[in-house]
DNA sequence: ATATATTTTACGCCATGGCTTTACAGGGAA
DNA sequence: TTCCCTGTAAAGCCATGGCGTAAAATATAT
């Protein structure tokens, strides 16, 4: 999992402005210039994720991820980039971001529904969330920011939200309020912008139909290449991308693939593995990335993972690893 | 702990108008009507819970505690009812049902608040909640409706709250609202009437000053005289009746009886015991109480009772025991 | 390809031993 | 009475073995 590594050069190049050198955050992060100066480089989830230790620390700002989104008028990159400014209108923007997005920032999944109001969830994979706490706010903070700015921006009118909801602690609700332009709401289930009717309507001023049929037909032939993988790489996505709470069932995960599930274990006996083999696998990686955090008790990664039983939980991990958690963390330090 | 036996007379009365004759009800629940004829009788917390069970029975009625409420309009009697109806206005009603209540229906905590509106929460034990939850949502359901009624009989006006909250999941709510006249929300985190300042500056027609100070100063002596038990009933009264999903820290409980933490355990030296001792029973207690509801599991308890961790619950259970925890289930099944 | 039946495996639940940490017990001085 | 100190017991965390059950694997018939 990775993210496009331009994304980052913007957050870094926003954030001279808060008095951090681009070179001095590349090298904080671990990040080669190189990496990030073409659009369809991707950098590794775990660096891009951690972009905001240093940025928080040079900076001494607890906001400084609506900051830095503050600053930044588009979003995403390179085709995708290109696909977004030739939309009709904040509409169509939201749906490309939606159907698109996971190409460029895999660990977040854009959820856009629209009845009375229109409603965008930024949902950031919970390994993210669990491993990062700190810096994944940051993250959440600036997507919602630079998605405004990104829609105001190719507008050319500012897009204001009916309302803003974010699932972690208050931290001065004014600088949210005087950004966004509208109520924010803390501690709530989900991060959400509520956008009304008449701003997804807004045209934007770069529309251009052929452009938009040009891009979304290279992007929907991308995402079809990538998605040409072994039934095994396509079950490994599945499971990993609708991770919530607990490992989707064989019946959820088919259903996802299209397939039915004797079809499924029939590829997959095909190329020598299972869907419990996989769902090992899946589960084994979670489990040693959370556990890389040492703030996080094993019963919580237990809980996370799904299981109801501690001593079933260390059980599995040992058939995983042959080494008990204790001893894993203890050579992992 | 137990509850006015008169209260589940009145109940049963009121319950004749259902369907479900007086003395059926009786034989059903393993009530004398003896019992429950005089005021200063109480009745055993676990026949009293139970009375719902065969009153929803014999009715069929989902909302039973709520109709049977509707139908009473004096929740409490003998002395405490006297002083009930001799106080000036709701809000004094109010005060008093929260300072004696206890001393009718200990499983019950009232907790009164006023600010820009009044709050009046009913607390029901948590052991009962675990261990009879439809039961528990009946009597909750009636105490509402019957606090409601005794204030509009008592003032002579209909006394409307502004709103009504429910820690249970929804059920005919069209009922609720008609009753109330307000609106009406579930799945709270307490159960709650919240009224105006002006609804609970209602005088009551039943107001009597002299009489007023004499039954409160018969109650105070009254429930003086019921705290001037041991040192150890004392902090197992305190222990029980504050457990709230953890035993309470020795500096919590010697707070609430007035003294240090180093008198507590002299005081409790002398009674040949100590804190350790007493909330050991107090755990045994309710964990014994809850194992009985079969639905419960076994690290549900360990959870409630505070314990983060099963197998120091086992541990804890197989000495205060001698038995495993399914070991003792089997034996009093 | 689906449907059915049988087999296998991993999770849920139970119980226990071991080690560390923390809350409590209790003595004693002021 | 309060305050301080030392010792101890119980809770937190770790790890493992055992047994029953349900989900998945797989064979077989259609």
């Amino acid at each position: 999992m990775a993210l496009q590594g331009t994304v980052i050069r913007t957050i870094f190049q926003t954030a001279a402005s808060f008095g951090a050198a681009f070179d001095t955050l590349c090298q904080l992060s671990g990040i080669r210039p190189e990496e990030i100066s073409n659009s369809e480089n991707m950098v590794e989830w775990e660096k891009a994720a951690l972009i905001w230790v240093p940025l928080f620390k040079l900076s001494e700002d607890p906001l400084i991820g609506l900051h830095v989104g503050m600053g930044t008028d588009k979003l995403l990159h390179g085709m995708i980039g290109f696909l977004i400014q030739s939309c009709k209108d904040i509409d169509q923007c939201i749906r490309m971001l939606c159907r698109y997005g996971s190409m460029a920032s895999p660990m977040v999944e854009y959820r856009y529904t629209v009845n009375e109001v229109a409603t965008l969830e930024i949902a950031q994979h919970q390994m993210w969330l669990m491993k990062y706490p700190e810096p994944a706010r940051h993250a959440n903070d600036f997507l919602l920011a630079a998605v405004m700015n990104t829609c105001s921006a190719l507008s050319g009118k500012r897009i204001v939200p009916l309302r803003i909801e974010l699932a972690y602690k208050m931290r001065n609700i004014s600088e949210y309020r005087k950004f966004f332009g509208c109520e924010v709401f803390f501690n709530k289930e989900a991060n959400r912008i509520i956008l009304s009717k008449e701003a997804i309507a807004t045209p934007l001023l770069t529309s251009d139909q052929s452009m938009f049929e040009l891009f979304n037909s290279i992007m929907a032939d991308k995402q079809a290449l990538l998605a040409s993988n072994s039934t095994a790489e396509n079950l490994k996505q599945v499971l990993f991308m609708q991770f919530k709470g607990r490992i989707p069932t064989i019946e959820e995960a088919a259903a996802a693939l299209n397939m039915t599930v004797r079809h499924l274990q029939r590829r997959l006996l095909e190329e020598q593995t299972s869907f419990r083999n996989i769902a090992g696998i899946i589960r084994k990686e979670i489990a040693i990335q959370l556990m890389q955090n040492p703030s996080i008790k094993l019963s919580e990664i237990s809980d996370i993972l799904g299981y109801s039983d501690l001593t079933a939980f260390r059980k599995a991990f040992k058939s995983w690893t042959n080494a008990t958690p204790k001893a894993l963390r203890r050579t992992r330090v």
